[in-house]
DNA sequence: GATCTGTTCACAGAGTCCGC
DNA sequence: GCGGACTCTGTGAACAGATC
C-alpha cells in the first residue's frame, strides 16, 4: 500500500573514478541502481550505492531518509568507497603529468574569492607542478631565474648554496679573533681556525648536504631532492612533519632559503667561547679540533629545520669537556673519522 | 672566461636589557 | 608593562680578487 505512494527522490550520482555527476530521480534504490548503471555504463550485477560523504551503504530503508539532491557514488562489485578520503587519496596519487587536473585547479583559482581556498589551490598547484625530475638549466629554465649563469644544474647550485651557508660559519669563527686580548691566545686561536678551515676544505665545505646527486650517506635529502625538517634542537623529530623539495620549483627553491641549519650546541654562544676558553690554558696541539670541527660544521651538530622549528633563544647545551682535548682515545677517533682524507690537522 | 673564495651589506625574527 | 636598542640566530645578493 505504502509503495504505491512512493515519491521520486532526486539525487546526484557519480561513479568511482569519474568526476561527472548525474541528476537522477527514483522511487527506490533498485530503480536508482538500474538508472545509474545505464547512465554510467556499469554492469548491473553487484552494483551498489553509498553516500559520497562517508561511504555509508544506502539501503532501501535508508533511501527515503536521504535529503533531496544528496550526493551518492555508484560502485561495481568489489569496489568500496571510504568517503571524501578516497578523493584525497586519488589526488595524492596524481603524478605531475596530470595536466587536466592542473588546468582545472588553475580555472578554479582564477574565479576563487576566498583567501583560504586560494591558499589551498595554490599549494595544490605548486605540488602538482613539481619539476624535481628535471635537472639542467635547459630543462627547467624557470627554476634558474635569478640564479648565476655559471650554475648549469640544480644540484650544482644547491651544493654551492650549502657551501655558502657553511662558509658563513667560518667567517663567524674568524670574527672571534678580534675579541681576543692576549697575543699568545690569539696566535693559538688563529692556528686552530686555520686547521678547521683546512679540514672543511678537505670536505669541500660539506656542500654535499644539499646535493641530491651525492651518496645517500652524505646528503640530507632523498635522491629526488626532498628534505625533511629534523625538528627543533631539543626534539628528536619534527612533530609537524615539515618537508620541502627545493628542486621542484623556483618558489620551493626560494622558500627553502627560510629553512635553517641550526646548531644544536650553539656556535656563537657556546662552541666558539668553549674553544677560546680551552686555548687560554692549552695549546692548539692539545685541543681535539676534530670535535670542534664536528660541532661547528657537520651534521653531528647541525639540524636542518623549517623556520617554525628554528628556536632562536639560548639552547643551553654545552660542549662535552671529555671530547674537547686530545687524549689517545680522541686521537684514535679523529684518525678514524678522517680516514681516507688527504690531510688533516694534528 | 669560468669558477672558486672571501667579504660586505642588508634583511628577518626572537630574546634580553634597560629606562621610562 | 611598554618601547627601543642591542645581540643573537640565521639567510641571500653583490662584488672583488684569486685560481683554474
Amino acid at each position: 500500500m505504502f509503495g504505491l505512494f512512493k515519491k521520486n527522490k532526486p539525487v546526484k550520482i557519480r561513479g568511482y573514478s569519474g568526476d561527472r555527476k548525474y541528476g537522477i530521480a527514483s522511487k527506490d534504490v533498485k530503480e536508482l541502481i538500474k538508472k545509474g548503471c545505464k547512465l554510467l555504463q556499469l554492469p548491473l550485477s553487484g552494483a551498489h550505492v553509498c553516500l559520497y560523504e562517508d561511504g555509508t551503504i544506502v539501503t532501501e530503508e535508508f533511501f527515503p531518509t536521504l535529503p533531496d539532491n544528496c550526493e551518492l557514488v555508484l560502485l561495481s562489485r568489489g569496489q568500496t568507497w571510504s568517503g571524501v578520503v578516497c578523493d584525497i587519496g586519488r589526488l595524492l596519487n596524481t603524478d605531475r603529468h596530470a595536466d587536466g587536473l592542473i588546468e582545472a585547479a588553475k580555472g578554479l583559482l582564477a574565479d576563487e574569492k576566498s583567501f583560504k581556498r586560494r591558499k589551498v589551490l595554490t599549494d595544490l598547484l605548486q605540488n602538482l607542478e613539481d619539476r624535481s625530475d628535471l635537472e639542467t638549466r635547459e630543462e627547467d629554465e624557470d627554476w634558474f631565474t635569478g640564479v648565476d649563469v655559471r650554475f648549469k644544474t640544480k644540484s650544482a647550485y644547491m651544493k654551492y648554496n650549502c657551501e655558502s651557508r657553511i662558509r658563513g660559519y667560518v667567517k663567524e669563527v674568524d670574527n672571534a679573533t678580534n675579541s681576543i686580548q692576549k697575543a699568545k691566545v690569539k696566535e693559538e686561536f688563529l692556528k686552530a681556525s686555520k686547521c678547521l678551515v683546512e679540514m672543511l676544505k678537505n670536505d669541500k665545505y660539506n656542500g654535499k648536504y644539499f646535493d641530491r646527486t651525492e651518496k645517500e650517506s652524505g646528503r640530507l635529502c632523498t635522491k629526488e631532492g626532498w628534505f625533511t625538517c629534523q625538528g627543533s634542537f631539543e626534539q628528536k623529530l619534527c612533530q609537524l612533519l615539515h618537508s620541502i623539495n627545493p628542486y621542484g620549483s623556483r618558489e620551493s627553491r626560494i622558500v627553502f632559503s627560510t629553512w635553517n641549519l641550526d646548531h644544536r650546541i650553539e656556535k656563537k654562544r657556546t662552541i666558539i667561547p668553549a674553544l677560546l676558553e680551552a686555548l687560554q690554558t692549552h695549546k692548539t696541539a692539545d685541543i681535539n679540533l676534530n670535535y670542534f670541527y664536528q660541532m661547528l660544521f657537520t651534521r653531528e651538530n647541525l639540524k636542518l629545520v623549517h623556520i617554525v622549528c628554528h628556536k632562536k633563544g639560548a639552547h643551553d647545551l654545552t660542549c662535552d669537556t671529555n671530547k674537547m682535548f686530545r687524549t689517545s682515545k680522541n686521537a684514535r677517533k679523529a684518525k678514524e673519522d678522517t680516514k681516507g682524507k688527504k690531510k688533516h690537522c694534528t
